[in-house]
DNA sequence: TGCTATGATTCACT
DNA sequence: AGTGAATCATAGCA
């Protein structure tokens, strides 16, 4: 087709008589001169175009190239009207749609129909309630850059639309040009531009995809929980092997204590349960720690499970809520300590927690004044 | 660098 | 909704 690229058409043809072939040379020979136009330099070319556009024969040549030109177009026509892939751009717009970086109003072509068919479930962190400022603050960035990337090509494509018609309007002139062709070399370029946002729009999705996976991932910013936080849950964990199902006040209680979250003490429990379970001789030696540890310091471990529970009950006292549990941990402590060997009440616990918490699992609310059944030594 | 520990997530179940 | 079990993914260590 056409090629744009070329230097500016000369202008509308002088009414002198041109160097070049006379205006009563032969058709041949004309032709002849066409064909070899471009084996001259610019100026021998631009000087026989001249004398090209003056000759008599011009306007009947004009007449059958725009005839031949018209078949040739018509044969290229059909292959590529083919159905341009909008799937893409219709998923990339609707991602961007989702990830709040574009405005249902403000999208390529295809996107306001995703917009409409497609929901957007926990697309937008903003609309999870997430407070993630780092986020936000980085996909407003991207945004940013996204707008004004897109503002760019849009005028550059505008830019060169109409750069590109005019020069085809002047050239249509002296070169078989219909506006149909014009049109149609718009629709071209318009397509390679939306190629290229297609780009920038895969772009932005990747960015902010890496972002998300940086920022929102919680695996990915896990960090290991404080010795305070680990020992907080450990002597919960330890003191009430029996039933380790802390209620809710005793993971609000214990999430404070720990400065984490009360999900993080479900998640740890869960955790700590299943580990346990599954190989409880590895966990012995802390077994045997954190009993000893929960005797010695019972008032403040046991609190826990029943200080939610019952708020009226004084817990600093002296002998703490269960006065008989503790003197009989701290027992059970020193025996373990001086033998060596795991608390009797552990190893009771290790058989409880072998045949299984969840079988005779009780709510935690019957744990709440029946102290020995949340003590390591309750079963001893 | 590979291994283990561990916090988080997912899914099925009750 | 809470849980067990499996799994993922990262931290930390030798």
């Amino acid at each position: 087709m056409e090629d744009p690229q070329r230097p500016a058409p000369p202008p509308p043809a002088p009414r002198r008589p041109p160097p070049g072939p006379s205006p009563d040379s032969h058709t041949s020979d004309v032709l002849q001169q066409i064909m070899a136009i471009t084996d001259q330099s610019l100026d021998e070319a631009q000087a026989r175009k001249h004398a090209l556009n003056c000759h008599r024969m011009k306007p009947a040549l004009f007449s059958v190239f725009c005839e031949i030109k018209e078949k040739t177009v018509l044969s290229i026509r059909g292959i590529q009207e083919e159905g341009p892939p909008d799937d893409q751009l219709m998923r990339l717009d609707n991602m961007l749609l989702a990830e709040g970086v574009c405005r249902p109003g403000k999208q390529g072509r295809g996107a306001a129909a995703a917009a409409a068919s497609t929901a957007t479930p926990g697309g937008c962190p903003n609309d999870n309630g997430l407070e993630h400022s780092d986020y936000r603050a980085k996909l407003s960035q991207i945004r940013q850059i996204y707008h004004s990337e897109l503002e760019k090509y849009e005028q550059a494509c505008r830019e060169f639309t109409t750069h590109v018609t005019n020069l085809l309007r002047e050239q249509s002139r002296i070169r078989p040009i219909s506006p149909k062709e014009i049109e149609r070399m718009v629709g071209v370029i318009h397509g390679k531009f939306s190629s290229i946002q297609m780009q920038l729009k895969q772009s932005t999705c990747e960015a902010v995809m890496t972002l998300r996976s940086r920022l929102l991932d919680a695996r990915r910013k896990r960090q290991n929980f404080s010795k305070q936080a680990t020992e907080v849950l450990n002597e919960y964990f330890y003191s009430h092997l029996s039933n380790p199902y802390p209620s809710e006040e005793a993971k609000e209680e214990l999430a404070r204590k720990g400065g984490i979250t009360v999900s993080q003490v479900s998640n740890w429990f869960g955790n700590k349960r299943i580990r346990y379970k599954k190989n409880m001789g590895k966990f012995q030696e802390e077994a045997t720690i954190y009993t000893a540890k929960t005797a010695v310091d019972s008032p403040k471990v046991r609190g826990l499970g029943s200080q939610a529970s019952c708020p009226s009950m004084p817990s600093s006292s002296a002998s703490g809520p269960f006065p008989l549990t503790s003197s009989g941990g701290a027992l059970t402590a020193l025996q373990t300590l001086a033998s060596l060997r795991p608390a009797p009440g552990v190893g009771g616990l290790l058989s409880q927690a072998r045949g299984g918490w969840r079988g005779k699992r009780r709510s935690t609310a019957s744990l709440v004044g029946d102290p020995s059944s949340v003590t390591p030594d309750a079963s001893n």
